[in-house]
DNA sequence: TCGTTTTAAATTGCGCACAATTTAATTGCG
DNA sequence: CGCAATTAAATTGTGCGCAATTTAAAACGA
């Protein structure tokens, strides 16, 4: 038994992953304002981009989500108008998720965000790159 | 003008630290039901335990948080009575943040954690120095 | 077939996280 | 001094995030 010291904030992995985290998802928030997304529903919909029609568990997988935390928040972007909820008919516990002109529309809005927020972050190519290989290969690591 | 496609969750950096901020945040879920804390209030706990007398704001610095989020978070922590809330007697504005004994007793309980979650983690010493490192460096250069 | 089990989504309840505002105390300035 | 400006914390309101439970539909099995 050793390492028993008591722990500290600036010995932790989880802390500053979890600050840059929500300061990363901060600086989202001016540009995604100008759609009216939370950076929730901005994972909702870039998800739907790809894949219309998917059902809630599906997107849940996707963005590691629970039904608790999707159904609410598709509602919402229901009531903006952004997506369709339809109780699939040859099962009726489904739930099937589209998108509707609006929300499909919101792609091309959305297409400059990458770029503003490369900006923001003030990496180079390279260093983002780097980062993004580095913290895949963790996810996959920590969520097999 | 580049770069003016849709943007995909596979090509996000912050997507994927997202997910790992909460999933981490999961893997520390049994240890902290253990002394009956958040992982939010773990983090107020170890800044106490290593710099008692902090004001709300102090806390707050130290970990990217505002009295919005802290004030109920800190007054959960006194019920449990973990903490002691103290206006400040020169400057009736200030509140400082104190440990109860049970509270600086906590710290002993802590003391296992790290270890247990590094190895449920399951990375090795050297990828998670690498990583705290790599993690570190990004958010200084985020947060400057 | 009928009842049990499983499954998908919804609901409930709690605790963040943060923007915006409010309250109250202190500071600073004419 | 007196009042505007600043500051610290608290409050209000919205939206996650997740555990636990509920509801309803579908699948399964004796």
């Amino acid at each position: 038994m050793e390492n028993q010291n008591p722990p500290k904030l600036g010995n932790q992995l989880c802390f500053p992953l979890y600050v840059i985290s929500k300061e990363i998802t901060g600086m989202y928030r001016p540009f995604l304002e100008e759609l009216d997304v939370t950076y929730s529903q901005y994972l909702v919909m870039m998800v739907l981009w790809e894949n219309e029609g998917l059902t809630v568990n599906q997107i849940g997988e996707k963005l590691y989500l629970d039904s608790g935390t999707l159904t609410p928040l598709l509602k919402r972007l229901e009531t903006k108008n952004y997506i369709l909820r339809k109780r699939k008919k040859e099962d009726e516990r489904v739930v099937e998720v589209f998108l509707t002109k609006t929300g499909n529309d919101l792609k091309m809005k959305a297409c400059a965000i990458p770029t503003k927020m490369q900006e923001k972050l003030n990496l180079s190519d390279e260093d983002l790159e780097e980062l993004k290989i580095t913290v895949n290969k963790l996810l996959i690591k920590i969520s097999k």
